[in-house]
Parts: C-alpha cells; structure tokens; sequence
DNA sequence: AAATGTTTCAAACGTTTGTTTGATTTTAAT
DNA sequence: ATTAAAATCAAACAAACGTTTGAAACATTT
C-alpha cells in the first residue's frame, strides 16, 4: 500500500480513537470501538502504535497541533479593547465552534478536568502562549493601576467564562436553556463576556491599591 | 452487629467509593480498589449493594444531601452587593475548603463535564435553588435595567469564575501559580470575583438597551 | 513472473474486570 | 447455651480487556 494511504489509515485511526477519548475518557475507551469505528482490525492499534498509550499520546499531539495551526489568537491591532473583543470570540469559536471536529476541544476539557502525565506538555505548548497574549493585552488596558497578580486574577476570570461553556455545556443547556440556542450565540456570548470583562477591569482599578510609580520609588 | 456498625460498613463503603470514583470516574474505578480502601472484602459491594452502579447512584445521594445540609447558600441580608459577595465566598469554600471531604465537590464537577444521566436530578436537587437565589441578587443589582437573559449571562459568568478553580485546579497551579498559594486564598479570590462581578454588572447596565418601564407600555 | 516488503485479518493469549457462590465467622435473640 | 440471622471471607466464574501471533492478502521492486 502507498504511504500515502498508509498514512491515511493511520490518521483514520487518530480521529476515530479521538472521538472515543473524548467522549468516555482513556481508560474507559476499547480499542475494540476505536478499531470499529475506524473500519479496522482490532490488531490495527498495535500495528500503527506501540500500544493503547502511544495512540493517545499520538491523538492528544495531533490536536495540539490542529489547535496552534488553526490559531485563534488574534493579531489584530487596535485599541486594547478591540484587541480583547477578538481575543474572547476567537477563543470561544475555537472552543464552540460546531465546524471544527468536537473531539479536539473535548479531550482538551478533559485533559484539564482530568489530566493525565501529557497535560504540561500540551499547557506550555499550546495555552500558555495565548495566556500570556491576553496578559498583555490586560496590561495595557489596567493602564499601570493594577499589580501582576490582579492582571492573573483578571485574566482567569476572562478565560474561565469562555473554558465554561465548553467544560459545563450539559449544565448549561439544563440550568441555562436559553443561552446557547439561537444562530450567531457565540457572537452574543463574546460580545456579554467583552463587556463583562471590562466593567470588571475598570471597577478592579477603581479598588486596587494605590501603585506609586516607580519614578518615586 | 448492630445496626450502627452495619451503616458504618456502608458508610465506609461509600466515602471510599466517593474517594476513588471522584479521582478516575465511574469505569476507570475497580471495585478492589474500592474494597481495598475500605478494609472490606471483595465481595462487600454486592452485598450492601446490587451492584458497582448502584454503589456509585449511592455516593452521589451521599454527595448531594451532604452539599444540602452544609448548605452555603447565606441567609444573609442586608445590601445586594453583601449577599453577592456571601454567596460567592460561600460556594467558593463549598469548592475549595480543604476542611471537606475533597472528592464531594470533585465528585460533582466530573458529573458536570462527563455526566452520567444521574446529572438531571443532581442539578434540580441541590443547584437549581442556589443558581436561582443567585438570579435573586443579579436582579436586584440591576434595578430593572437587564433583560432576563442578561440576568441569566452575568449568573454565568459568576458560577463559572466560581468553578474554574475546581475544575481546572491543575491547570491554575500551572499557569496561575501565585493564585492558590498563600493562607486565606479563598477569601482573596471572593475578593476578586466580587469586585469583578460588580463591576462587570455595571458595564452591562450602562451597554445595556433600555427597557421601558412596564407602566409606560 | 518472482521475490520482497507492507498491510490486514481471524484467532488466541494472559490479565483484569464485576459478580456469584458456599463455607465460615460474628452478632442477636431465645 | 442454642439457634437463627447477618456479615465476612477465600475462591472461582464468565465476560471484557489489551496485546501477540502467524498466516493470508496486497503492493512494490527486481
């Protein structure tokens, strides 16, 4: 067989086993239904990876990979509120977006929830970056008047409302019904978390402690 | 044996078997581990219960009526913006006191993220109420100026900033390290949500469109 | 066409799983 | 003390699991 669809069997493998992690976890995941769902034989595991382990492992890279490609962090310039508008509705298309394959932001909700020896890896490779591109964009909206650890808190409060809906999404239809119905939801949902955020942000330095500048220092 | 130390065999039963449900789920949890844990046979779960399911339909019982009892909603009265602030302090240690039985809360958000269908009723008993008197407070925070599906993003919005240090804690500790650290954390971070919050309520009454007042209509 | 390497397959292997069984011990009542 | 019920235990069970195996099917090269 060409390697080119050897290489097809082997990322046919990658998605079917994708979806089976993120839907019941890993160990809960047969390498019977994986092997099933991608029309393969059972031994197909053993035969493209070393084991059970290497597939996940080679699953978990994949969408890591997927996620820094289709990147959402945007470069857009402007005004730093613009800048965190974007910011927010990338990252919510990313996370809810019905288009991308569900089980990429599944198993990442996973790994986060119930993280297995790969989840470091995955952090400093994919999230962290984007973490910090929102501290920055943070910074520069606090103006100076906030201390790094109020710009951490700020930017947990930021991130926790978008991983929410994605992390809670039963709940949320069950508690919320209303929120997550409607055509363009992920645009209203970016647009309430914006403004939420920044009446955070303003009422933060209204409160924070007084900074001397470091001239007077 | 006495009919205490009978329900202490169970109960002990159930606090292990919370234990390690809470720490890799329902499939990845064996029953000689359980077992094991409690210092009982083997065979214990089948005879205090008809089987590993209905043993797991037991912990969550347990869970819920515990959260019930030890109840955070505050009773508290006086200014809206002390009842918001009660209230997230509240659920935060209900999250995070380390005092309580650790796989309680951690039992709940793996329900939240992977549920079973046990989720329906986990919710209307023990959640629904607190979300609601939550919608109480928002509502009397925005005097009238938020639509209800406003009322019901900002709710979110509170629940989730509450939550992600639950469900992410190891995310946190990698990317946020300096949030978790110090004694008293719990009420810094109420701190901040609240202020947060407060503020976030604010700009959405400014961006908010106005609502005629019923009597004008 | 023959030979070689690659991929697929059914079958089986050894573990681990939840559950059952029947004997044994402990408890409670007479 | 005797008896009956309740609780505990070691042992075994069938089913499901990940993995291995060796032959068959396929593709590629000589």
């Amino acid at each position: 067989m060409s390697t080119e669809s050897k290489s097809s069997s082997r990322e046919r493998l990658i998605e079917a086993a994708g979806e089976v992690f993120s839907e019941v976890g890993f160990k809960a995941a047969t390498v019977r239904e994986i092997t099933s769902r991608a029309g393969m034989n059972l031994a197909a595991v053993n035969y493209y990876f070393r084991d059970k382990e290497e597939l996940y492992s080679a699953v978990l890279m994949h969408a890591q990979r997927c996620a820094i490609e289709a990147s959402w962090v945007s470069e857009s310039s402007g005004a730093p509120e613009i800048r965190l508008r974007d910011f927010i509705e990338g990252m919510l298309r990313h996370l809810l977006d019905p288009l991308r394959p569900a089980w990429h932001s599944r198993l990442m909700a996973r790994e986060m929830t119930a993280p297995t020896r790969m989840l470091r890896g995955l952090l400093d490779g994919g999230f962290r970056p984007k973490v910090e591109l929102l501290g920055g964009i943070l910074r520069e909206l606090a103006d100076g008047r906030l201390t790094d650890e109020e710009i951490d808190r700020a930017s947990a409060s930021i991130v926790s409302q978008c991983v929410f809906y994605r992390q809670n999404r039963p709940v949320i239809l069950h508690l919320y019904p209303d929120l997550l119905g409607d055509e363009d939801h992920i645009g209203k949902l970016a647009d309430h978390i914006t403004a939420f955020s920044l009446g955070g942000l303003e009422q933060l330095k209204k409160s924070s402690p007084v900074r001397l500048p470091v001239a007077l220092l």
